[in-house]
DNA sequence: ACAGCAGATTAAGAAATTGTTACGGGTTTA
DNA sequence: TAAACCCGTAACAATTTCTTAATCTGCTGT
């Protein structure tokens, strides 16, 4: 089983190195960069498992950067950890906030980088990334051509009825709160009611029936197992 | 929709208060201990969605409770956030080695505390627990689905029938007053006669019959051994 | 047999939750 | 530039669930 695929982005060349040296001598594939704009292109490129990544970095900062791949559906699972030279708290609340999933000061040892980044990937390993076409009952849920296919006829629904119906079907079977569901689908960082969520269930059922995508009262929708 | 269950152990009796009263203020249900060994007490007791370990410790220190959760295979799931005064790293990476979930430097503020705790839980609110799908008789009580199988039939049950079915069941045998279930399925601070609870277990009794919940006269009700 | 409990049962109104529709702002498309 | 579309919100209708209150049942001890 190889290790698992990591990507740096810092601005401080021998930082970047160092860290990329010792990475790789774990085991990792390690991809490297000193800008934001490259790093997005890099994380879209090659999927990383993990991003290590500045705060401050001239361009575009951490922030932007990490804003950028939680909107993105394709990334926004990948763990995300920031580095920064002070321990600005306040950053570190909006880091937090914004799905960031840990936070390291610099200087770092090697051994807490390694130890940290160990943390984060087991947290993840065991969340099973849902694959990109879904088949469940009748439908074939194509996430790369973004498109519902139900016997003969192509579906295309709009954006956050396909993310909203493709969630729920790769959790086929559980029941998801409105609030998860925002947070998965729209992000942990949009100020949205929840009831949004009833609106857009209700465009899918209209599209697609009603029997697939069950009402739990008090809990939240379900996907038909 | 009792919101999550909280345990902060920690010697130092006004960052403990200080602690408690806003982690309250956010709704939390929260126990404090100010020692290890009540703490474990405590977590096996009260089973906390998160919990905020103090590293220096009289007698038992924060990492031998950690090390002890986490073979405990009941609580080994509790996500584990530790509290120190000093930033030693060899005891961080120590501590992340033994499974802790995150790390907070004293002295917090409230707003970081409440962010990383939120963002702990966050990450943990999807994982599917072992805990989740209960074995009892012929049932399988599925927390996840929110679903009760009997053989080849899926019962429904509205919200608060199943989470009293699923209270009981998971403390099979033992008998629980009217009270106790009033505050651990209903919740600590919300007011409702205790007929009410009568009521739910005779629609219990309609739709899975008489035989699995067991009135103990002037005790309470117990789930057949 | 008869009070005196404690729980069982039932029904009805209250409360909570969701369904549905419509509208305005914003964006993309023709 | 208009038309079409998407999205979030609000408002009200429809539905389900919850709680209470009233009544019934069965057991206990006298």
């Amino acid at each position: 089983m190889p290790k698992e695929t990591l990507l740096v982005v810092d601005d401080e060349e021998d930082l970047l190195e160092l860290i990329g040296y010792n990475l790789k001598k774990e085991g990792y594939t390690v991809f490297v960069c000193d800008n934001g704009k490259e790093g997005i292109e890099l994380a879209a490129r090659h999927k990383p498992d993990l991003i290590l990544l500045d705060v401050m970095m001239p361009g575009m900062n951490g922030i932007d950067v990490c804003r950028e791949i939680k909107q993105n559906s394709e990334l926004k699972h990948i763990p995300i950890v920031f580095l920064t030279a002070k321990m600005d708290e306040k950053f570190e609340v909006t880091g937090l906030d914004l799905g960031a999933d840990d936070y390291l000061s610099k200087p770092i040892s090697t051994s807490k980088l390694k130890s940290r980044i160990k943390a984060v990937l087991r947290r993840y390993r065991n969340t099973d990334r849902p694959d990109s076409v879904l088949h469940v009952h009748d439908l074939m849920i194509d996430r790369e051509r973004y498109v519902v296919i139900r016997g003969e006829e192509e579906l295309h629904l709009p954006k956050k009825e396909f993310e909203l119906l493709y969630y729920l079907a790769s959790r086929k079977g559980k029941v998801l709160d409105r609030q998860t569901l925002l947070n998965e689908v729209w992000g942990n960082n949009v100020y949205v009611i929840d009831r949004t969520v009833d609106v857009h269930i209700r465009k899918i059922r209209e599209k697609l029936g009603d029997e697939l995508v069950e009402t739990v009262k008090g809990v939240g929708y379900r996907f038909r197992q």
